[in-house]
DNA sequence: GCGGATCAC
DNA sequence: TATGGTGATCCGC
C-alpha cells in the first residue's frame, strides 16, 4: 500500500520567514498582525464572505485603541511575533542531516498511524446555524430581516444579517454597535435554548441513540447502523434528518458526514448554513479533502499554532507532509502526532454519550468592575464559593484540589492551586481555602476572581454496605433542613475531621501545608462520609424506590439535578405557589415534589449535563 | 506538581 | 467607558 504521497518534500531555500505583513502598526514595530488578532477567532466562520475585513478591523482598532484590553492584546501579539521569529530562526539552523533522520522517523510514524485508519463507520457532525439567534427568530419573526445578536457585554452569536456587517460571536457589544449601529442585541434566554436543544436531540436519538451532544447546538452521531437498517444512502439519511429537525423545531442545521469525527466536524462548516457536505469513506477521498484544507480549519489549530505554521510555509494540511521533517525538529511529539493525523485525515470513530466522559474539574469565575479592596474581594469570593457549591451538589462531587484564578486590570492572569487536606464540596471550605490563597497575592487589583476544583471525587457511586447508614442519616440532612448557604461543616466532615474547621482567615498558608500532610490514607472513609451525609442521599433513596423498574436511568445526573435546581434562589419563586421551571421556563407548582417531578421530566427529554452553562457558537 | 498558555464553544 | 465563562490539555520548569 502506498502510504505517503510522493511530492516535493524539502524547500530549504524558500523557507524564509513569511510573516504576512500587509499593514504597518503605527507606533509599534509589529507587523500588521494585531489587526487580525483583534478581529477575533471567528473570522473564518460562515457568513463573512462579502465582508470587507480591512475596514472592519480598522473600526475595531480605532474603537478599542488605548483600552486595557487593547494593550494586553498588543503585548500578547508582540510576544507571539517574537516566538514565531524564534521558530523561524531555529528552522534555519536545522541541518540536512537532521532532516534526513527526521524523514525516516516520519515515515515510520505515518505507517504506524495509517494502520489505525477505520473506514467502516459513518460519522456525522450536526451543527445548528446561529443557534441562539435562530431560536430567537422564532419568537421575534420581525427580527429575521434585521441584523441582531444575542448576548450581553460580549455577543454569543448573531444572525446572518448581522454577519454581513462583520459582526461576530465573541465580539464586544460596543464594538459590534460601532460596526453596525442598528444592531439589535437580545438578552440570553437559556431555558428556551435548552428546550429547543432537547427537541433536536430527541430527533437525533432516532438516528443514533448513543449520539454525543457536545453543547446545546452541536452533536456527533454514528449513523452506520441506521443506514444499514433503513437501507438508505448516508446523504439522504442526513438530509432527511435535517429536514425533520427544521420541520419540527424551526431551526436549520448543517451537517458534515465522513469516516471519523475530525473530518465530519470540518465538513459541517463547508456548506453552512443549512447545508451538508460528505467525505466518502475512502482513503483517497479523505486525503484529497485534507490536502487543500487550510490548517486553521482543523479543530485544535488556533491563532497561535496557525501563526507558527504559516511562518514555516505550512498553509494547508498537505503542507504538513511536505514540511514534516522540519516540523519534527521544531515541535513536540504531541504536536507532531496531532499534525500528522490531521494530514492523514485520521480521527476518532467512537461516538458515545457525553455523560460517559469523566469530568476532571468544575469551576466558577466572575468578572466585575476592578477592585483593590480586600473586603470587596472577600465578598466576591464568597459569592463564587456559593455558586461552586451549587455546581458540586448538582454534579454530586467533591474535590481534593482547589484553584484560585485572578485577572488583573491589565488582563494578566494569575492562578494558584493547593491540594486540600480532604475532598471538599462546601462554600464554606471553598471560601476558607480560597481566601488563604487570595491573601498571599495582596495587594492586588483584580477584574476577575475564579475558583476551580480538581482531583474530583464522584459521590454518586455509593459503596456497598452504606445503604442502611444513609437511611438513618436521611432525616438529618434533607434539603429543607439546610439551605445551601449554611451547610454545616460538621455534617460534611463529621467527627474525624473536626480539627480542620478551626482555620481562620488570617492564618498563613504554611498551616494549610501542614494540615495536608499525613491525611491521605483516611481518604476512603472521608469519601464515604461525604457520600453518606451528602444532601443527595435522601432524594436518591426516594428516587431509587420510584425507579425500581427502570434500572437504565443515569441516577447521578437526575439526582443531582433534582437536588440543586429547586434550591436555586433566583429561579423565580413567588408567593403564589408557582415557579418558573429552570429548564423550560414554564410555570410549575412550587411544591417540591411536583417541581422535582417536572424538572426530571424536563431533563429526561435529553441528556443535559451542562444545563445552564454559557457557550459561544 | 504547579503555573502559564492555548484552544473550543 | 468598554472585551465572558467553563473545561480540557499541553508545555516548561
Amino acid at each position: 500500500m502506498v502510504v505517503s504521497e510522493p511530492g516535493p518534500k524539502r524547500e530549504t531555500t524558500s523557507s524564509e520567514p513569511q510573516i504576512s505583513s500587509k499593514v504597518s502598526e503605527p507606533g509599534t514595530d509589529n507587523p500588521g498582525t494585531l489587526h487580525r488578532r483583534l478581529l477575533g477567532p471567528s473570522i473564518q466562520k460562515s457568513g463573512q464572505d462579502g465582508v470587507d475585513q480591512a475596514t472592519v478591523s480598522e473600526i475595531i482598532y480605532q474603537a478599542t485603541q488605548g483600552s486595557k484590553y487593547f494593550e494586553h492584546q498588543k503585548r500578547k501579539e508582540k510576544d507571539l511575533t517574537k516566538k514565531v521569529e524564534s521558530i523561524v530562526q531555529q528552522a534555519k539552523k536545522v541541518s540536512n542531516q537532521d532532516l534526513d533522520a527526521a524523514e525516516v522517523r516520519i515515515e515510520a510514524l505515518i505507517q504506524q498511524y495509517e494502520v489505525t485508519r477505520d473506514l467502516t463507520q459513518i460519522i456525522v457532525h450536526v451543527d445548528c446555524d446561529a443557534f441562539y439567534a435562530s431560536v430567537e427568530e422564532l419568537d421575534h419573526p420581525e427580527l429575521k430581516s434585521k441584523p441582531f445578536a444575542v448576548g450581553k457585554g460580549v455577543l454569543c452569536t448573531c444572525n446572518y444579517e448581522a454577519r454581513k456587517f462583520g459582526v461576530r460571536s465573541a465580539m464586544a457589544e460596543f464594538v459590534a454597535k460601532k460596526i453596525c449601529p442598528e444592531l439589535v442585541v437580545l438578552r440570553l434566554n437559556f431555558p428556551k435554548y435548552i428546550e429547543k436543544s432537547n427537541a433536536i436531540r430527541k430527533i437525533l436519538s432516532e438516528y443514533d441513540p448513543n449520539h454525543c451532544a457536545m453543547t446545546l447546538d452541536e452533536a456527533y452521531l454514528n449513523i452506520t447502523e441506521y443506514c444499514a437498517k433503513v437501507n438508505k444512502d448516508r446523504e439522504e439519511v442526513v438530509s432527511d434528518m435535517r429536514r425533520r429537525i427544521l420541520e419540527t423545531t424551526g431551526v436549520t442545521v448543517s451537517a458534515g458526514i465522513g469516516p471519523n469525527s475530525r473530518v465530519a466536524k470540518i465538513a459541517s462548516n463547508i456548506n453552512k448554513p443549512n447545508g451538508q457536505f460528505v467525505i466518502a469513506n475512502d482513503r483517497e477521498a479523505v486525503m484529497e479533502f485534507m490536502c487543500n484544507l487550510p490548517v486553521r480549519k482543523v479543530t485544535g489549530v488556533g491563532y497561535v499554532l496557525e501563526r507558527q505554521l504559516l511562518a514555516l510555509n505550512v498553509n494547508v494540511c498537505g503542507d504538513i507532509y511536505h514540511k514534516s521533517a522540519l516540523l519534527y525538529q521544531l515541535f513536540t511529539d504531541t504536536t507532531i502526532t496531532f499534525l500528522l493525523n490531521c494530514y492523514l485525515g485520521l480521527g476518532s470513530t467512537e461516538v458515545k454519550p457525553i455523560d460517559q466522559y469523566e469530568r476532571k474539574s468544575v469551576g466558577c469565575e466572575r468578572t466585575f468592575r476592578a477592585i483593590s479592596d480586600a473586603a470587596q474581594m472577600k465578598q466576591k469570593l464568597q459569592g463564587i464559593a456559593e455558586d461552586l457549591e451549587k455546581d458540586c451538589r448538582r454534579l454530586n462531587l467533591a474535590g481534593r484540589k482547589l484553584g484560585l484564578k485572578l485577572k488583573k486590570t491589565t488582563f494578566e492572569q494569575i492562578s494558584r492551586q493547593r491540594p486540600m487536606p480532604k475532598p471538599i464540596n462546601t462554600a464554606a471550605d471553598f471560601y476558607r481555602y480560597g481566601l488563604l490563597m487570595l491573601e498571599k497575592e495582596l495587594p492586588i487589583t483584580v477584574r476577575l476572581i475564579g475558583l476551580r476544583l480538581t482531583d474530583l471525587v464522584d459521590l454518586s457511586h455509593e459503596g456497598p454496605m452504606k445503604t442502611f447508614l444513609k437511611g438513618q442519616r436521611r432525616q438529618n440532612y434533607t434539603l429543607d433542613d439546610e439551605p445551601s448557604t449554611s451547610i454545616n461543616f460538621h455534617a460534611v466532615f463529621p467527627e474525624s475531621f473536626d480539627g480542620s474547621t478551626d482555620i481562620h482567615d488570617d492564618k498563613e498558608m504554611g498551616e494549610l501545608d501542614m494540615m495536608i500532610q499525613g491525611s491521605q490514607e483516611e481518604d476512603s472513609s472521608v469519601i464515604d462520609e461525604l457520600r453518606s451525609s451528602s444532601k443527595a442521599t435522601a432524594a436518591r433513596d426516594v428516587k431509587n424506590a420510584e425507579e425500581l423498574q427502570d434500572s437504565t436511568v443515569d441516577h447521578s445526573m437526575q439526582i443531582s439535578e433534582r437536588e440543586t435546581l429547586p434550591l436555586s434562589t433566583d429561579s423565580g419563586e413567588t408567593s403564589s405557589g408557582v415557579v418558573a421551571c429552570p429548564i423550560c421556563g414554564n410555570q410549575v407548582s412550587a411544591d417540591d415534589q411536583a417541581l422535582n417531578r417536572h424538572v426530571d421530566w424536563c431533563l429526561s427529554r435529553g441528556a443535559i449535563r451542562e444545563a445552564v452553562k454559557e457557550t459561544f457558537e
